[in-house]
RNA sequence: GGACGGUUAGCUCAGUUGGUUAGAGCAGUUGAUUUACAUUCAACAGGUCGUAGGUUCGAGCCCUACACCGUCCACCA
């Protein structure tokens, strides 16, 4: 196929590769196999919610670029993959999905509806699943797990019941961020602020005894007034405290209401007076407990208006708003209205504006955990790229608030707690044991109601390190894989996901479950957009991969990858041209090479036989693989590809094989050939996996699983200056009489008839007549000409075909300025030398600077007086 | 309001402790073809490194201020 098809066919490779890896299996990963020990990654479980988008793509190329480094390095490498049941996000898509058919989820039940879950999940989850394994992810497809699987649901159960017996887990009234679309309690995380152009409306309150005098209040939501159990003023305010007790009537309810002093009131905003609605301000539900004020809730969870509204019952709160805004304007107690910026929370799946709300949900006690967090953290558990997250990482376990954990929907996990008639709750892990509990307190058995509300999604995606591995039974995987080696995510789930999973990875594991956490850019669009569907700039993974190929993809994505990643459809071009020319450079090698010298390995190599060529590309190759190396270690992928797309393209294609061709009749140089290609092919492959397997097969003639081959071996003895020098040095002139050329203006069609490289009498001439100009371009060593007879097909590549035996050493300088410019530099670096030198002697400087800091400006003038001994050499060669 | 990041060629970005002439890719221009590859090759052109100061023999890199863009956090009604 190689020999035959000079052009790359990526779906016609992958389908291939694809069904040789599903019936190899090459990357499940066994317990204890290899004395190099476990390097896990786990996925961040992608959500059921919908497909797979380009930000996967991104975040999955990543982790799949490291395991399969890793594996080839002799770890055994395992990648878990998975999916995650979103809870609100997912329900929410049901949803919008049955009101197409004119249902809702009351109307079909929680029965029925959990169905239509199920089903979805069913679609997508195995949709997604395809698609990582189009995409060529080396996972290990058989250790697939959901967070709704039946063994997970135990962990997630266990760690409920667990942290409750620990007093981590409580019940309580509170306000907190309730969305009136979903209908459920968010956590604080999943309330979003968002800027906000509002008003500020001020309101004149009467006094019951004076109703000609009264207090201003300014709020924002002028609707929350019908709940308002006081006014507040700061104690220390002269314009307030002889008001203090004093008795004003609510506008439009008519309602008493007292003036009081607190300090959380702020004598600058506003009027310095705050109406005080316990049932719907987090603020004031505090001040409220404080002064054992009344709560009044005001509202439905819909968002519509409850009987407490009095005249505005029913009303939608938005609506309620204006009415109660233009009745206080009728009745002239709106003083005055200014607009206001500020932020809002909004739900953040729906988008809709969030209402603290007054209800009894599940918490989650924080601090222990993050304290524990935080100390390890401070150990350098984990270690967090870039670093700058650090901080933010390290801030929010400082600052933390208690979690709500309970949701007021159907898909997740139901919250393990039964309630007897009376309502008091029984933690367990199942019903049976709850019963028993209730019998203990009862003495007798009674009916027991379990809680209709489920986890938020992340109590059980917290879990996900070990969770996976089948905590919380003990076996030989979960301790041999956990804690595993580096996270790769999205910065945004910073606080949702990574700092929980520590928390609990502490909590329940005693480790931090992973070493690394890589947080990694976000893909946008060509302009610089978040790609989503709404705005119609997503492109589909699956369309690139038809389209370019996997591997094309992913080179693509990887080169590009900056901070953030800016892509549109013709960036993936350049990684199916990269492709192309691999599988067109390895065809002519191919092509050239006998099997038995395309099989052989370094130790058929014997320095002495090979030509500097020879010596040249294998030198450059180690420097490759080293740098190839640390780029990966150190999660620098981007510079990765680069040096192999440089290494590849540019030397070994550009320069090497154009070098080579009329040499490919000597054994040693088809070895060298094919060594060297060999070894890009196995940097490559964890890359671009596809192609470089296929190709590396066909050089074997066998199927290799090239995943499961070592990473090729850095022989430093290879490392060869004056190859490096040499060759170095040939394509500088080989540049250089091109550009001459270029000066010179000598058009292609002139060289037909007087071209250096199609020697011809005329040609030699016009070498001859300018040997002088070439030669004091030339530095160090002289150049030498001998014109062969030989055609040269491609004149340009045909120069280094050409010369490349007659230049010894040199490269091309301009000799007047480089001698200007070396004395120049002589000259700087005497100078700062000098200076270094007087600081050393002065008595001052030496008692006070510190002793490192002396030896640094020594060692520092010496280097400079070194260097400077040098380029005084270099530049009476130059003479 | 707080914290952080960015600003380098028309575009997307490298530039690791300050050190010779600031580099790539794409796009552009000009050329090449009995070719492994036109998904190719070569050459050219294009930069006051955001602005203003400062430290230094020497600054894209260090310091200060400012401007613009972006991200995260945040219970001022």
């Amino acid at each position: 196929m190689l020999e035959i098809n000079s052009r790359y066919n990526p779906k016609e490779v992958e389908e291939k590769r694809l069904k040789l890896w599903d019936k190899m299996k090459p990357f499940h990963a066994t317990a204890k196999k290899s004395p190099k020990g476990a390097f896990t990654i786990m996925i961040p479980p992608p959500n059921v919610t919908g497909v797979l988008h380009m930000g996967h793509a991104l975040n999955n190329t990543l982790q799949d670029i490291l395991t399969r480094y890793k594996r080839m390095k002799g770890f055994d490498a395992l990648w878990m993959p998975g999916t995650d049941h979103a809870g609100i996000a997912t329900q929410n898509v049901v949803e919008k999905q049955i009101a197409k058919d004119g249902l809702t989820r009351d109307s079909l039940g929680r029965e029925k509806f959990m169905e239509r879950l199920w089903e979805w999940k069913k679609q997508n989850g195995d949709t997604i699943i395809n698609q990582l394994h189009k995409l060529g992810s080396s996972c290990d497809w058989d250790r697939t797990r959901f967070t709704m699987d039946d063994n997970y649901s135990e962990a997630v159960k266990e760690v409920f019941v667990e942290l409750y017996k620990r007093g981590l887990i409580y019940q309580g009234n509170y306000i907190i961020n309730w969305c009136t679309r979903c209908e459920t309690a968010l956590s604080d995380e999943e309330a979003e602020h968002k800027d906000n152009n509002g008003n500020l409306w001020h309101i004149k309150y009467l006094f019951k005894d004076n109703p000609e005098e009264f207090v201003v209040v300014a709020t924002t939501r002028p609707e929350t007034m019908l709940g308002d159990t006081a006014v507040a003023v700061n104690p220390a305010d002269e314009r307030y405290t002889h008001l203090v007790g004093k008795t004003l009537i609510l506008p439009l309810v008519n309602r008493e209401i007292k003036i009081i002093a607190d300090d959380m009131v702020d004598r600058e905003f506003g009027s310095g007076a705050v109406k005080v609605t316990p049932a719907h301000d987090p603020n004031d539900f505090a001040t409220a407990r404080r002064h054992n004020l009344e709560f009044i809730n005001i509202m439905h969870p819909n968002g519509l208006l409850n009987k407490n509204a009095g005249a505005f019952d029913g009303l939608d709160r938005f609506e309620a708003r204006k009415r109660i805004v233009q009745a206080l304007k009728e009745k002239g107690l709106l003083l005055k209205i200014d607009s206001h910026a500020h932020a809002i929370r909004r739900c953040y799946r729906c988008d809709t504006v969030v209402e603290p709300y007054l209800s009894k949900q599940w918490f989650v006690k924080m601090k222990p955990l993050a304290d524990k967090a935080h100390a390890a953290f401070k150990m350098g558990k984990p270690r967090i790229q870039p670093k700058r997250w650090e901080k933010v990482y390290e801030n929010w376990l400082v600052d933390i608030r208690d979690w709500c954990i309970s949701r007021q929907i159907w898909w997740g996990h139901r919250i393990p707690v039964w309630y007897d008639t009376e309502g008091n709750p029984f933690v367990a892990k199942n019903e049976e044991e709850a019963k028993a509990q209730a019998k203990a307190k009862h003495g007798k058995d009674v009916p027991l109601k379990q809680d209709p509300d489920v986890l938020d999604t992340w109590f059980s995606s917290w879990l996900w390190p070990f969770a996976t591995l089948g905590w919380p039974k003990e076996n030989g995987d979960l301790k041999y894989f956990y804690p595993t080696a580096t996270l790769f995510t999205a910065p945004e789930i910073i606080f949702f996901w990574v700092a929980r999973m520590v928390m609990a990875g502490i909590e329940f594991m005693g480790e931090v479950p992973f070493e690394d956490v890589v947080l990694h850019g976000t893909v946008r669009d060509a302009k610089g957009r978040k790609m989503s569907k709404s705005l119609g700039n997503a492109i589909d993974p699956l369309e690139i991969i038809e389209e370019y190929g996997a591997d094309a993809l992913r080179f693509s994505m990887i080169l590009n990858s900056g901070q953030d990643i800016y892509i549109s459809k013709d960036k993936f071009e350049i990684g199916r041209n990269f492709a192309n020319k691999l599988w067109n450079a390895s065809r002519l090698v191919m092509m050239n090479t006998s099997p038995e010298n395309r099989k052989a390995d370094w130790n058929a190599l014997h320095v002495i036989d090979l030509d500097i060529t020879s010596r040249w590309i294998l030198s450059r190759y180690q420097v490759a693989l080293t740098e190839v190396s640390k780029a990966i270690e150190q999660y620098r992928y981007s510079e990765g590809i680069n040096i192999l797309y440089d290494f590849f393209w540019s030397t070994y294609c550009d320069w090497y094989l154009e070098m080579i061709k009329g040499k490919f009749a000597d054994p040693a140089t088809q070895q060298v050939a094919s060594l060297v290609l060999r070894g890009v092919l196995k940097m490559l492959h964890p890359f671009v996996p596809f192609v470089t397997e296929e190709i590396y097969s066909q050089f074997k003639d066998q199927e290799i699983i090239l995943t499961t081959e070592p990473w090729p071996v850095v022989e430093d003895e290879w490392r060869d200056k004056e190859a490096d020098m040499a060759v170095g040095a040939l394509i500088d002139i080989t540049t250089g009489i091109r550009n001459i050329r270029a000066q010179w203006n000598i058009k292609p069609q002139d060289e037909v008839d007087c071209s250096f490289f199609a020697p011809s009498e005329k040609g030699l001439a016009l070498l001859k007549a300018n040997a002088d100009i070439i030669k004091k371009l030339v530095r160090l060593g002289t150049l030498s000409f001998e014109i062969k007879e030989r055609s040269v097909k491609n004149a340009a590549s045909g120069i280094a075909g050409e010369i490349r035996y007659f230049i010894p050493l040199g490269g091309l300088i301009d000799l007047d300025k480089e001698k200007i410019r070396l004395q120049e530099l002589i000259t700087q670096q005497e100078k700062t030398a000098s200076s270094i030198d007087a600081r050393l002697s002065n008595e001052g400087f030496v008692k006070k600077a510190p002793p490192d800091v002396i030896d640094k400006e020594r060692a520092r003038m010496d280097d400079l007086r070194a260097k400077n001994s040098d380029l005084k050499k270099a530049l009476a060669s130059l003479v």
